[in-house]
RNA sequence: GGCGCCGUCGUCUAUGGGUUAGGAUCCUGCGCUUUCAACGCGGUGAAACGGGUUCAAGUCCCGUCGGCGCUACCA
């Protein structure tokens, strides 16, 4: 069992503070999850504090191990690591339901016999007269009988407010007659989650709770059962949802949730967590960071009140941003990758050698990893190249006796790099009379046959000489 | 239905009552130029609506509209 807190007062030091990021494991990390991990981990940084995991899987029917691995794979793949040991929330339910039977004794919670039916006929009564549910039994009802089955509630308060000073939203003040007699152990004796949490949170020491604001109506909720314990609540800070480009709530239809999906898409972590952090947070000047960057600079003040969507475009530029800064050789391992995952066929050494040394051109070009992948086509394709409509045209006759010359020319290059390669091909064109617009467009087709490539001086090394001669004596 | 939260360029956001409402991205014009990008310089574009408080409101208050959440023996 865990220790119980240390931090029943909120006057801790800054040094005390513990966050932690709680999904349950029912699917996938969600990239709203992703953020929210990316807060708490932030705001723990920052503040020299703990980041904890802990997975919720108190619903046994929906949780399942894949989607825990998918979840600890997603949180490592963004490098988001937590201290500590991962809690399982539902090995603890022991030490839950300790925490009901206690506040049985307190008189703060109590037991419901009420049936399901009776039940129906609580909320519909509740829900006509524009307040929470109610049980019969919080003020002490006997029991229908010695053996009937019951669960656990709260016995919400009789009158006043409940005010959650949350740090994004402000002052959230719930009237106790909103709030319900909540059902703590379920008739099978399992606790659920709103039990769960505030035990879970109360235990692990948790300071400042970062979540969806999908959770600020429960915060209310919530610190009734920490009073209900005697427990001081901690701060709580919602941070509001993320939405679709259509404005609407991220659902099925949007595609891409997951943020495995995302690594697919040839997406760069720092890049999805540059964004991420941006979704919502501002620092006030920089647009783009690093989540190390943005340690120093983060608070939780700051955090926005209202909902944002997504937007591919802008992450496409924040990732071409993270790509053009990446490892040369780690880009060139996540392109060869991408084309294994599409289907192609294994790159020899040779091309594989070819694309290494296109990388470090490439990655100032492309926004993600599947575009550098058809923009290093060219260095790619064997000979004899196919020829793209455009290339055919280019490469006639009279061009060809140019090119032949060129050639010659180009042969007799001693050093095979793109800058003397650049001012050979400038002095070819003044030699020949014309521009180069009257050679660039030519000498491109006869060497990518009609593919995107850079500058002709970058395509030429990048080629190397051997095969940019040969590509260019196929067409001569 | 009840309760709660939210509402600045298309999008992400800055703006602690007084600004030509700033930046980024997208779109777009021009430049560079051998394609495509990249890059440089410009441009279009915003306080949901209506009241009020105030000398002064995007900023404070109220209402309307719109979006979202909770209202489960889900989390």
């Amino acid at each position: 069992m865990l220790p119980r807190a240390r931090f029943d007062h909120p006057a801790f030091s800054p040094m005390s503070v513990v966050t932690r990021f709680a999904p349950s494991p029912t699917g996938y990390l969600h990239i709203g999850g992703a953020r929210t991990a990316l807060f708490n981990w932030l705001f723990a940084r920052k503040m020299g504090g703990k980041y904890l995991l802990r997975i919720e899987d108190t619903d046994r029917a929906r949780s399942t191990p894949e989607a825990i691995d998918a979840i600890l794979d997603g949180l490592s793949w963004l490098d988001l690591q937590h201290d500590g040991e991962i809690t399982y929330q539902f090995a603890r339910a022991p030490r839950h339901r300790e925490a009901a039977e206690e506040m049985i004794t307190r008189g703060t919670a109590f037991r419901c016999y009420m049936t399901a039916e009776e039940q129906e006929a609580q909320r519909t009564q509740a829900h006509a007269e524009g307040r929470a549910i109610r049980s019969p039994y919080r003020d002490g009802k006997a029991p229908p009988s010695s053996d009937a089955p019951f669960t656990v509630r709260l016995r919400a308060p009789d009158d006043g407010e409940v005010v959650n000073a949350d740090l994004i939203q402000g002052d959230v003040r719930i009237k106790a007659r909103d709030i319900d007699d909540l059902v703590l152990l379920r008739a099978d004796s399992n606790p659920t989650y709103m039990l769960s949490v505030v035990v879970d949170d109360h235990d692990m020491g948790v300071t400042h709770v970062i979540r969806g604001d999908d959770h600020l109506t429960n915060a209310a909720r919530q610190i009734v059962i920490y009073r209900a314990m005697d427990w001081a609540p901690p701060l709580f800070a919602h941070v509001p949802l993320i939405h679709g480009e259509d404005g609407k709530k991220l659902s099925k239809r949007h595609g891409a949730q997951a943020v495995h999906e995302w690594r697919d898409m040839g997406y760069l972590p720092e890049a999805m967590n540059a964004y991420l952090m941006r979704l919502g947070w501002s620092p006030g000047h920089d647009d783009i960071l690093t989540k190390e960057e943005a340690i120093p600079q983060f608070e939780i003040g700051q955090i926005g009140k209202a909902p944002s969507r997504l937007d591919f475009k802008k992450l496409d530029s924040v990732n071409a941003h993270f790509l053009s800064l990446a490892d040369d050789a780690r880009v060139t391992r996540l392109v060869e990758e991408h084309m294994k995952a599409r289907g192609d066929a294994a790159l020899s050494d040779d091309s594989r050698a070819a694309l290494a040394r296109a990388t470090p051109v490439l990655k100032k070009r492309a926004k993600t990893i599947p575009e550098l992948a058809e923009q290093a086509r060219f260095v790619l394709a064997k000979r004899p190249l196919t020829l793209d409509d455009t290339a055919k045209k280019l490469l006639n006759d009279d061009f060809k006796q140019r090119l032949s010359r060129l050639r010659d020319t180009l042969e007799k290059e001693p050093a095979w790099d793109h800058v003397p390669l650049g001012s050979a091909l400038k002095a070819f064109a003044t030699s020949e009379g014309v521009g180069l617009g009257q050679i660039g467009p030519g000498l491109r087709a006869a060497l990518t046959g009609g593919t995107p490539s850079p500058d002709l001086g970058q395509t030429l090394e990048l080629l190397g000489r051997e095969e940019a001669l040969a590509r260019i004596a196929d067409q001569v």
